[in-house]
RNA sequence: GUGCCCGUGGCUUAAUUGGAUAAAGCGACGGCCUCCGGAGCCGUAGAUUGGAGGUUCAAGUCCUCUCGGGCACACCA
């Protein structure tokens, strides 16, 4: 609902309360806030709220007494905006709107156009989003895939909530897992060149690794035929993971993903930034020395136990790395760090919530958001999908076979927090079943009936809304398609305050089905004129809406499908 | 074994963060094209929300226990 009319109301609900309170001599301080909802049974009003049954307790009456007493008090304070209240149920009070209300709704739509939905509940705060941060071993699988879609998605929704966001990749291209990589592309290397070498133990089995020895072979012949020092380790590492990396890159634009930093975890050693930092929580006392490795008391601040941040051997772990990387964040001037991992990174929460406390900083405002895993179904079957194993499915593939929109909106219509079940035959199917063509079905439904209106020399002004005669929108399918409407501003904020990108989908889906209703019951385009500008006008605002959301999710609204 | 996440019609998921009669899609069955795009619309059947207690005006949602499933438990990243 409109915000300025649910503030109005609150305040009303408020000032009545209040009063309430002193005739009672009750403490001011008790009150609880006053929770507005848009029910959605419109036999509960346009909006309601469950004030009176949370009051009940406190006052030490009955419920609908209460609610009469607030209902008594409102309606002599304001009569523009309502059109009466109910008392239902066991006391909830519900509003009935006056019908003009929603038409400056609408009007209101069709003037912010783009900026529909936007609000400023986040107050400009500087919030990081760093996701998909993929070791640069390998490249993206559908599961990546759907960490990129919902962080994506989630900055776009958090900045139309009025936060500053900044997104970040990770690049690991410091430690084990790099070399390891370099290990693997020169062993391929040289078996191609016809050598018998060993291997690596835990050495990455991919077909890519082959083909990036055939492109160094191709490049550089057999110039390192027979070496296996560090410097040549070292060159096959860098040209691997920058080949690979470049690949991912791509894949991420290919899927609509644009960062806006890539964070090397090298830098940090280059630029002296891990030492100070574990010199610093050494001074502190929350990192001692234990059988010639330090160690963070991880434990001190609810991790299961402490951890290793420099090893025996002196080389710092990952966790140190991703201490200092976060303190730079911090440094940065981010005040809520949002990272997105894949489920099975868990475990790992703790410990970097451990390390971010120790660090001084607040806990709370450093937040994981665990995406869980993916499966493919394809003709009814399951697709295996793990790393390791090296059977994935590439998001390159899948890209090819459903496309951005699909892969996009599939990612995102149900929660991140579930797994997803991304069945192949439903998702290339131009069909019925495929909610992603029921959305965009309507918007390009919504296009055509307007260029049927051109054709018609009915023709809508949209900076203009003089000519239209408001009144005329009065079927209860032109109310409830308003009501939606007005609602997503307020679905955009939850969506942003929970970190809930999928409710801009489900929201999506719920708007371009009310369209299509009312598609089938109404002609928009018909013998009266009047009536059918006002109908036009109405879908324009449809159409705006339904664009502002798939933008959100990063889907297209094609005019033609 | 310990910790985290998840159990909702046959299947895939919702449920305004504790609200009113648990809502959609698929699948099944039955209807709707002289008409702006049928990639659509309408209807019927299908649920004791895994189970047992508890908290309160109100529990799918919160607490305890229990049973199933997933994941994680490195001086890997």
């Amino acid at each position: 609902m409109n915000k300025d009319i649910s503030e109005r109301l609150k305040k009303l609900l408020g000032e009545s309360i209040q009063k309430i309170f002193l005739s009672q001599s009750i403490d001011l301080n008790l009150m609880p806030p006053v929770i507005l909802t848009t029910p959605r049974n419109p036999e509960h009003g346009h909006m309601s709220t469950n004030i009176a049954l949370q009051l009940s307790g406190i006052l030490q009456r009955e419920p609908k007494q209460i609610a009469s007493s607030i209902t008594e008090e409102i309606i002599q304070r304001e009569s523009e905006i309502i059109n009466h209240i109910d008392i239902a149920g066991p006391g909830f009070i519900n509003f009935y709107l006056n019908e003009q209300i929603f038409y400056h709704i609408l009007k209101e739509i069709v003037l912010q156009r783009e900026k529909f939905g936007c609000s400023d509940i986040g107050k400009g705060e500087k919030v990081m989003v760093e996701f998909v941060s993929v070791n640069p071993t390998g490249p993206l699988h559908i599961g990546h895939g759907k960490c990129a879609a919902v962080g994506d998605a989630l900055t776009k929704i958090l900045k139309a909530a009025g936060y500053q966001v900044t997104t970040e990749y990770y690049i690991n291209d410091h430690g084990k897992q790099v070399n390891t990589l370099g290990e693997s592309v020169l062993a391929r290397y040289r078996h191609l060149l016809g050598e018998e070498v060993p291997f690596p133990e835990n050495g990455y089995q991919g077909d890519y690794i082959f083909d990036l020895a055939r492109e160094i072979i191709k490049e550089y012949h057999e110039q390192f035929k027979g070496k296996s020092d560090q410097s040549t380790i070292q060159f096959f590492k860098d040209y691997a993971y920058k080949k690979i990396l470049q690949d991912i890159k791509n894949d991420l634009t290919n899927f609509g993903v644009e960062f806006d930093s890539w964070f090397s975890e090298q830098s940090l050693y280059d630029q002296n930034k891990v030492q100070p930092v574990i010199e610093q929580l050494k001074k502190k006392g929350y990192v001692y020395n234990h059988h010639g490795a330090l160690w963070l008391k991880a434990s001190y601040f609810g991790d299961e136990k402490d951890r290793v941040v420099i090893r025996e051997n002196g080389e710092p772990t990952y966790l140190a790395s991703d201490i200092a990387y976060h303190d730079d964040k911090f440094k940065r001037g981010f005040k809520i760090l949002i990272d997105i991992w894949g489920a099975d990174h868990h475990g790992y929460i703790q410990r970097m919530k451990a390390a971010i406390d120790a660090m001084g900083y607040d806990p709370e405002s450093f937040q994981v958001l665990l995406v869980q895993f993916v499966t493919l179904i394809k003709e009814g079957k399951i697709v295996g999908m793990s790393t390791r194993g090296g059977e994935f499915i590439p998001l390159k593939e899948l890209l090819q076979e459903v496309g951005k929109d699909v892969a996009r909106y599939f990612f995102l219509m149900h929660s991140h927090d579930s797994h997803t079940e991304f069945d192949l035959d439903i998702a290339k199917s131009q069909s019925l079943e495929n909610p992603v063509y029921y959305i965009q079905y309507a918007y390009a439904r919504i296009c055509s009936i307007i260029e049927k209106g051109k054709k018609e020399d009915i023709l809508l002004d949209l900076n203009s809304d003089s000519q239209i005669l408001f009144g005329l929108l009065d079927k209860e399918e032109e109310l409830e398609i308003i009501k939606k409407l007005s609602n997503f501003k307020k679905v955009i904020e939850r969506s942003a305050v929970y970190w809930k990108p999928y409710l801009v989908s489900s929201y999506l889906y719920d708007l371009a089905s009310a369209f299509h209703k009312y598609y089938t019951n109404y002609q928009v385009i018909g013998k009266n004129r009047e009536l059918s500008m006002a109908r036009l006008y109405l879908i324009s605002a449809i159409k705006i809406v339904l664009e502002n959301a798939l933008t959100l999710l990063g889907v297209c609204a094609p005019e033609k499908m």
